[in-house]
DNA sequence: AACGTGACACAGC
DNA sequence: AGCTGTGCCACGT
């Protein structure tokens, strides 16, 4: 059987945020802090970015940022204007950096997904 | 084994 | 109304 890489119990935190990320609708946004807040560790919210630093293929990573709607962690992408690129491509407008009608289209899992 | 770092968030000033 | 400091947890060196 191939190698299946043996994950640590904690690590299923992290399978769980890339299970949310994965959920979130097109068009929309969440935050880290949503995220975490979600799986009940709100006070981690940055091992919610943590767990993004492994963010496998098939993650929309962009389409989750900081609690203040900035794209903080576009740096780590691709391109630094591939995860603006994206969300534009999906209908969000985005100045400097900063999602637009934020609110709006903000998505979060403990209200939206139950 | 310990210290420092990091894609965050909130309270205080 | 914007900036600074602190708390938080896991990972790398």
């Amino acid at each position: 059987m191939p190698p299946i890489k043996k994950k640590p119990a904690h690590s299923n935190f992290f399978d769980d945020v890339y299970a949310v990320v994965k959920l979130i609708p097109k068009g929309r946004v969440t935050s880290y802090g949503a995220i975490a807040n979600f799986l009940g560790t709100r006070s981690s919210a940055r091992m919610v970015g943590w767990a993004m630093h492994g963010c496998p293929s098939g993650i929309p990573a962009h389409r989750v940022v900081n609690s203040a709607g900035l794209l903080t962690g576009k740096h780590h992408f691709k391109t630094p204007s591939a995860m603006q690129e994206a969300l534009e491509k999906e209908g969000i407008a985005i100045i400097s950096d900063k999602i637009k009608h934020f609110s709006e289209i903000f998505w979060d899992p403990a209200r939206e997904l139950v």
